[in-house]
DNA sequence: ATCGTAGAATCGTTCAACAATCCAACGATC
DNA sequence: GATCGTTGGATTGTTGAACGATTCTACGAT
C-alpha cells in the first residue's frame, strides 16, 4: 500500500510552473538570492527556459508560501521581513506550539519521538563539535511540536512562518550561532516533558520564544 | 491620517486577477457555485471577459486560500470538504483559539470587545427572533478570539480555515441550524470570560469544539 | 540642490497556437 | 454481459508575440 502511495506520488508529476517554484525556494533559502532582490520576469524567465506566463505562475506559488512579496507593476522581490513581522510571527509561534505542547499526554508515541530525536540527534552532533546541522535540527524539533497537534494545515502553516523566520535570520546575519544557543533551552524542555512535567516545559518555551523574539528583532532593528 | 491610508487603499487599485479572485471568491462562498462544481477556463473566462491566463492567476489566487482545489490537467473545483478535512480544520482551530483564548487577560480591551460584540449582537437579535445573520456572528467571534494572539498571519491562516469550514457546511447542508445551535455556548465562554475564569472558559471552548466537530462529521460521512 | 519631464525598461493583460492530457463513446474480446 | 483497448473530441499546459500602462532613470531647467 505505501509502495502504491509513493508511485502514485512518483507519476503525479510536477507542472513546470510547480518545479520552476521548487527551484527558486531552494535558490531563497539557500541564501543565494537574498532578501530584498528583485526577480526580472525576462532574467529569470531567459534563464531557465520558460515562459513569462508560467513564470509568473511560478511566482504566484512562492507568493503563497510568503517566500516572495508580489508589488503591484513593480515586480517579485524576495522577501525582506522587519521587525513588526518578527514579533507578528513569534505570536503566532507561541499560540500554535505552546498550543500543541499542551497536547503531549494525548497523542501517540510516534509523534512524541517526533519531537525528541532531533535535540538528541543535534546534542550528539554537538558533543562532537559538529555545529553543521544545528539549524535544520533546530526547525526539526519545533515542526515535532507542531506536529502534536495533528492537523496537516497547521503544520503546512507552520513551515511557511519557518521560512519566513528563515529569511529573517538571513537578513539578522546570524543563522547558525542563533541556533546553537537555543539547543540548551530544547534539551531542557525534552526532558521537562519525559519528567511528565508538561506545564513546566510549555513554560519553558514560550520564555524561548520570549527570548528567541527579542534576540532576532534586536538584531533586526540594529540595521 | 486614516484618511490618507483610505486615500492610498483607494489608489493601490486590485488588479484584474484580484478583482476576478475576489468575485469567484464570494460566488463559492454564497453558495451559486456549489462545492465540487469544476470551473471550465473557457466558460469563466468568457462570461467574465478575462483572458485565459489572467483568469489562471485568479485561480492560483483561490487555491491559496483553499477556496478552489487544482487537479493537474483535469482543471480547478470548488473545494469539496471530506470529513478528514474537517477533523484537520478543527485540530488546528483547537490549538489556535485555546491558545489565543488564554492570552484574555494580557491583551487590550479593545481585543476583549472584539470578542464580547458578537455574542452580544447575536443574543440580541435571537431575542427578536432574528436569526439572518447568526452565521456570520459566529464567525466574527471567533476571529474575534483568534485576533487576542495579534497576530495577522495567524488570523489570516484562520480567515482561511473559516472559508473551508463554510464550504463544509455547505455541503452538510446545515448552515443556519448548526450555527444557532451553539450560540449559547458562545453566551457561556463570555460569562466565564467576565468573571475573571479564563481556563474554564477554555475548557468550555475545547467542549464546544469538539461537538461542533462531531456533528460535522456526522452530517458529512451520512452522504 | 530640487523639481519636472522625456525616454527606457518592466509589468499587466490579451491573443493565438500547439502539444499533452483527460474523458467519453465505441467496439473487440473473453 | 462485463471488461478491456482504442479512437476522437474537449480541456488544460505552455509558449511566444504584442501593446498599453506603470515605474524607474537620467537629464536638463529653475
Amino acid at each position: 500500500m505505501s509502495t502504491l502511495a509513493q508511485g502514485k506520488a512518483d507519476l503525479e508529476r510536477a507542472s513546470t510552473a510547480q518545479k520552476v517554484a521548487d527551484m527558486l525556494r531552494e535558490r531563497v533559502l539557500d541564501g543565494e538570492l537574498e532578501p530584498g532582490l528583485r526577480l526580472s520576469e525576462e532574467a529569470i524567465g531567459g534563464a531557465l527556459g520558460v515562459s513569462r506566463n508560467t513564470l509568473r505562475e511560478a511566482f504566484r506559488l512562492l507568493t503563497r508560501d510568503r517566500i516572495l512579496v508580489h508589488e503591484h507593476s513593480r515586480g517579485v522581490f524576495v522577501r525582506r521581513p522587519t521587525g513588526d513581522d518578527v514579533r507578528d510571527l513569534y505570536a503566532a509561534r507561541r499560540v500554535i506550539e505552546c498550543g500543541a505542547l499542551r497536547l503531549w499526554n494525548d497523542v501517540s508515541e510516534a509523534q512524541r519521538e517526533a519531537v525528541r530525536s532531533p535535540v538528541r540527534q543535534a546534542v550528539a552532533r554537538a558533543e562532537k563539535n559538529d555545529f553543521s546541522k544545528t539549524g535544520t535540527a533546530n526547525i526539526q524539533f519545533h515542526r515535532g511540536i507542531v506536529g502534536l497537534a495533528g492537523s496537516t494545515r497547521l503544520s503546512d502553516e507552520s513551515d511557511r512562518l519557518f521560512a519566513e523566520l528563515m529569511l529573517a535570520f538571513r537578513v539578522a546575519r546570524e543563522m547558525d550561532a542563533f541556533h546553537q544557543t537555543y539547543l540548551p533551552w530544547n534539551r531542557r524542555i525534552v526532558e521537562l516533558l519525559n519528567n511528565g512535567t508538561v506545564e513546566q516545559a510549555v513554560v519553558q518555551l514560550d520564555e524561548y520564544f520570549a527570548a528567541a523574539e527579542q534576540d532576532l528583532v534586536g538584531r533586526l532593528s540594529a540595521d
